[in-house]
This record gives C-alpha cells, sequence and structure tokens, in this order.
DNA sequence: GGGGTAGTATCAGGAGGCTGATATAATATA
DNA sequence: TATATTATATCAGCCTCCTGATACTACCCC
C-alpha cells in the first residue's frame, strides 16, 4: 500500500510554485507574453548583447529550448539579434524599442503578483523564506 | 531601468522547484517515467477508478493535457480504461499488474528525493516549512 | 600550420502544458 | 415531454521544455 502524497515536502512546493505560474500566466497574457518570454525579456532589459548560450544558461534550460523563445520574440519584433563582429558564430541579442517598453510594462505586471505573493509571509520572516528557498534549490542542485 | 529579479521570493520559489523537478526527472528516468506519469501512477495506486476529470482535478490541470498523459500511460500498459456501466460515458482508469509495480518502484525513488530535499530543513522546522508553502499556495489560488 | 577540444547555433522529434472547439451522455428544468 | 445545462471525452493547434544529432567557429597545443 501506498501513501497519499499530501504529507511530501515537495508536493507543497510544486503546488505553490504551480500556482504562482499560473498567476503569472495571467498577469503577462494581456500583454501576449508567456512567462518564459518574459523572463527573457527581463533579462536583456538588464544585460543586453547576450547569446543564446548565455540567456539558457541564466534561465536554467537549454540552448535548444532557448533557441525557440528566443525566435518567437524576434518575430514579434521585441528582440534583435545581430553578428558579433569580433566572433563568427555568436549572436548579441538586445531589446528593441518595443521590446524595452514591453518588458517595463511587464515587469509592473509581474511586481503586483510579488506582492500578493508576499503577502502570505510576515515582513520579519521575509528574509527567512527566502534563505528556506535558497536551501532547497540548493540541496536540489548537483555539484 | 529595471531591477535584478534575484531578491524576488518568486523568482526564488521558481528556482526551488525547477531544481526538483530535474531531480524528479533523474530519479524517475531509469522507470521509464516522466513526473506527470508517475503523478497519475501514484494517485491511481491509492485511489482506483477514477475518471479522466477526476484525475486532472487532482493534478490540477486540464481534462485535454491528462488525457494526453493518461494515453501514453495506456499505450504503455501501465493502466487500462474500462466504460462505467452506470453511465455511458465515462471511463473508469485503474493500474495494470504491471502500473501498479511500476507505482511502488517509483515511489521508493521519489521518497529518496524527498528525503534529500528535507535535507536542507532542520526536523523541528518542518511544519513550518510546510505552512509556509501552503500560504504560499493558498495565497495564489483564486477563489 | 594542423588537429583536437570547446563553444555556439540549429534541426528533428517527443512530452506535457495550454486554449478553443466539438460531440455525446446525463441531469435539471420549464 | 422538450429544452437547456452540465459533465465528460476528444480533436486540433500552439508554446515550452527536453534529448539527440549536426554543423560551424574559435581557441589551444603540439
Amino acid at each position: 500500500m501506498t501513501q497519499d502524497m499530501t504529507p511530501l515536502l515537495g508536493y507543497r512546493l510544486k503546488l505553490a510554485q504551480h500556482a504562482l505560474h499560473r498567476r503569472m500566466d495571467e498577469a503577462l497574457r494581456p500583454l501576449g507574453l508567456s512567462p518564459a518570454q518574459y523572463a527573457v525579456l527581463a533579462e536583456l532589459n538588464v544585460r543586453p548583447d547576450q547569446t543564446n548560450a548565455d540567456l539558457a544558461d541564466r534561465a536554467f534550460i537549454t540552448p535548444q529550448s532557448m533557441q525557440g523563445v528566443l525566435a518567437r520574440l524576434e518575430t514579434q519584433g521585441l528582440v534583435v539579434r545581430r553578428q558579433d563582429d569580433s566572433h563568427g558564430r555568436r549572436q548579441l541579442a538586445r531589446l528593441t524599442d518595443a521590446g524595452h517598453a514591453r518588458a517595463e510594462a511587464a515587469n509592473r505586471a509581474v511586481m503586483q503578483v510579488e506582492t500578493a505573493l508576499r503577502s502570505a509571509i510576515a515582513p520579519a520572516d521575509l528574509g527567512e523564506a527566502m534563505q528556506l528557498l535558497d536551501r532547497l534549490h540548493r540541496v536540489m542542485t548537483p555539484g
């Protein structure tokens, strides 16, 4: 006989993140962005001129996955990629003006979700909660 | 100008769950199961004879998504669906013998991941951590 | 200089999530 | 009874992620 999974810590972590993802989806849909697309826009907004491989590393996904995300953002005119002069194969991605504007709007929407999320935690406990999540992340990360 | 996202609570939650998902993937791959497939097997192991809609509700995904997962499990011979006699449209899913065995093996693999995850938390703080995740889940869930 | 190694981009195929739309069975209601 | 609503399954199409494979570039070292 097998137990119910509700007492599992991993199950709760999954549930909480799943609900957050849904909220992010809803917040970003009016802007025509997926959570993955938003992550790339926000990253390029802070650090322009990154390669596909750079972005994949920062987002913790494979270059192949990032390829698809970046290609769609390029099609939508939010991102441009140009050859790196000092490097034949590299292509540096950066935001267009439209991409910059979209990123700013998305950031505002996402901050509202963040605020809602934090409402579950007493301000004095916020640092502790972040440390807990960091520890969970670290203990699940190899190397 | 936009801030870096590292101070965001939501970002940390995403990272921790992402790392857990990778670990689950690795733990289940030798058994030929995805996390989604495992979830269905574990659920049917505890509560047999559920409809596609039942399973979708419990997994917090759409019936359309569950449809694909269930179809693949059926193809692999781990699950069977039969008509509900007292109901023309319903189909009740349950594990085959092979499915039951696979579910038990997967449970053992997943428990090892759960143990590793808990190693990030002092035993006395486990309850508190679970309550935190529950609160995060609740505050992100509409209704 | 030439050759191996590493980094980068990209194609192909599959899994799992979503929305939208459709078909049918069961149930509620006018 | 007849109609409307609800529940269920399923088809189609899209996005994001994965693995595996391929091709080309840059760099290091002999």
